[in-house]
DNA sequence: TCAACTGTAACTGATATTATTACAGTATAA
DNA sequence: TTATACTGTAATAATATCAGTTACAGTTGA
């Protein structure tokens, strides 16, 4: 799975948790462990699909545009690693004189593309609010 | 995904379809479309997993052990890729000051794997014998 | 004893991943 | 209007992972 995954579903639960819903990416990077820019770089995709505002200049950052119940894991997923459960690496050749070794490569991808979309249907399941919720819980 | 999760199936599968159900590394490699090595190293870990037999020296090779019909790909997935879903990259920090930071790290890991547990559900109902059924239905 | 295999490790090159640095552009506030 | 605090983006470097290659000792069958 694709770590930008990861820091986007942490900055939307951080900024659903703040009650302002803003932050700059320096403040966002310390929660999440890594650098501004990083951060900066995954917030840009989330702009440009609608879950979070820029205000550039001083004051300030990313807020949270949308409700934390109606985004799920699977818009994000979609946003930031589509594609992940497929390999980079294919096995056979589409002209191999052999059934199998002819064959083997799309019935492994339409084997994969089945799993990722289970797995688009598992994340659809959670939001960033259900995430804020079971951190609650650990309290 | 894990690329030798890919070769381990489609050895099983090219084995099951031939019918002595035996082939060395070499033959096996040009079917994958990858190198001997590779192959024997997969193939190293089936046999300790019981899938195949091997028989070294002239002659030998590798020989399926075990009905196609009863080897399902999550077998195969937890003997070569588990753990694929769960990202390498963890985001927060158990010993930060706020909740969300500190917690998040668990919370995202038991979201990975109960998708890990899917996944391999997802496997389970998939045979060695199914995906060459799916196979040979592409001629 | 030769030839054909496996088992395994070392090495190389390619690709992916994360962190870092830099800087232009933009908005706020004094 | 000027200093300050941000974003957006790219370039670079450091590191890790992945796939291919080569090599060779060990094993077995003819």
């Amino acid at each position: 799975m694709n770590s930008e995954f990861t820091i986007a579903v942490h900055s939307l639960v951080y900024l659903a948790y703040l009650p302002e819903r803003m932050a700059p990416s320096e403040v966002i990077a310390e929660n999440v462990s890594t650098n501004p820019a990083r951060v900066r770089k995954v917030m840009s995709h989330l702009r440009k699909g609608g879950y979070v505002d820029t205000r550039e200049g001083a004051g300030g950052g990313y807020r949270l545009t949308l409700d934390p119940a109606v985004v799920s894991l699977a818009d994000i997923y979609r946003l930031m690693a589509q594609g992940s459960v497929i390999p980079s690496w294919c096995s056979g050749d589409p002209d191999s004189d052999c059934v199998v070794g002819s064959n083997m490569r799309s019935v492994m991808n339409g084997i994969f593309c089945t799993a990722e979309k289970q797995l688009e249907s598992y994340f659809g399941g959670i939001t960033v609010a259900d995430v804020l919720g079971r951190i609650k819980v650990c309290k």
